[in-house]
DNA sequence: GTCTATAGTAGGATAGAC
DNA sequence: GTCTATCCTACTATAGAC
């Protein structure tokens, strides 16, 4: 990877970081980059392609990043605290969640759409692992499916990331309520036996999924 | 309210639908309201002001709109299913979600961060009030606060619109793990009082706010 | 690979006729 | 209130020198 490509790759995500969706082009890129607007084309062809190729790069390094992190995650409270964690990184690189960004534009945008679907796919198959794995036997197993818990965890820490760029305390107070509801589902999982299969029973009876 | 006036806020959410938040212009939403391009400006002053109005507008309308289907819920999976209606009736009407892409643009647009914020604090307004009704004298209602809640709800379904504009079938699948995620939530708070007491002092003991 | 220059298009915003 | 016309700026993308 020659350094101008990569300068490029980077400049795009501080260019959205710094002008958001709706103010990045390949001039802002090649600026925040140190290059020439000409090299965006000769090197991506485009600027969506520049963006897609931008987005899967660091996603793909955020989320090894946090590989480990993640394999250590012992309960769901733990599961929320890295992605708090994950969080106040991104808020303090400056980040104003790219990935969101690029969920907002590829709405419109067709061409952008499988990149950036590929980027949150990285992260819900690392929600998913861990989710497998600490419910393995749970009751929230025997109702739920897991990759599609999963699934909602990952859109709507998105959602999470874009309500706190317009209303910091209020991210802040929703995290907290989720810290506080973790707290309920865990003690859930931590009933005696008995009280799990009477458990179980009341939710065979209640579970009928909807088509 | 002149005809010529409402017909741009129309033609902003039209122009928002069609092109997304990185297409839309003066140019576009004057073509989409049927009007003339300087008449955004002379009724509304800049783009930005308009998209505001269109966005606060609109959303005014759905909350009031779906007041009485949210004054009927009586069950979180019936939250839940309200949610889902929202979701699919702004699916038919084309919408791409507007707040989530005024969301978007509000990260580093500053001047519509407030109105955004207003427009999704009335559905967080209404989430909170049904969440209150339901959670009063629950188990989650101790340790959970619910005003937090209401806006994790909120956040978190604007996430999954963002979502299913990249990956139908996974927002869909994630929608349904909630689903049976609310049976487990409504099963708990089903339990005798015996279980229920034993619940809450494991919660008391479990609960450490994070700060 | 990188630069300058430029063609062609679209955007925000205003002035002024009607 | 609405229109035309226009200014100026910014954009994508390419051509061609180096």
């Amino acid at each position: 990877m020659s350094d101008t490509k990569q300068r490029l790759l980077d400049g795009a995500l501080a260019a959205l970081r710094e002008h958001g969706v709706t103010g990045v082009s390949a001039r802002t890129i090649a600026a925040a980059a140190g290059a020439n607007q000409a090299l965006v084309f000769y090197h991506f062809g485009s600027v969506d392609d520049l963006l897609s190729a931008a987005c899967e790069q660091a996603t793909r390094q955020r989320v090894d990043a946090f590989a480990e992190r993640f394999a250590a995650v012992g309960s769901l409270r733990e599961l929320l605290q890295v992605g708090r964690e994950l969080h106040d990184e991104e808020l303090a690189m400056g980040n104003v969640s790219v990935l969101a960004q690029m969920l907002a534009a590829a709405q419109s945008g067709e061409r952008l759409a499988a990149p950036t679907a590929a980027a949150l796919r990285m992260w819900i198959d690392e929600i998913e692992t861990v989710l497998q794995r600490l419910l393995a036997g749970s009751p929230v197993a025997e109702v739920a499916d897991i990759p599609g818990l999963a699934r909602a965890v990952g859109a709507a820490f998105v959602g999470i990331e874009l309500y706190e760029g317009v209303d910091r305390d209020g991210a802040h107070r929703a995290l907290d309520a989720l810290d506080q509801l973790a707290v309920l589902v865990e003690v859930v999982d931590e009933l005696g036996p008995l009280a799990r299969r009477a458990l179980k029973s009341k939710i065979k009876k209640a579970a009928t999924p909807r088509g």
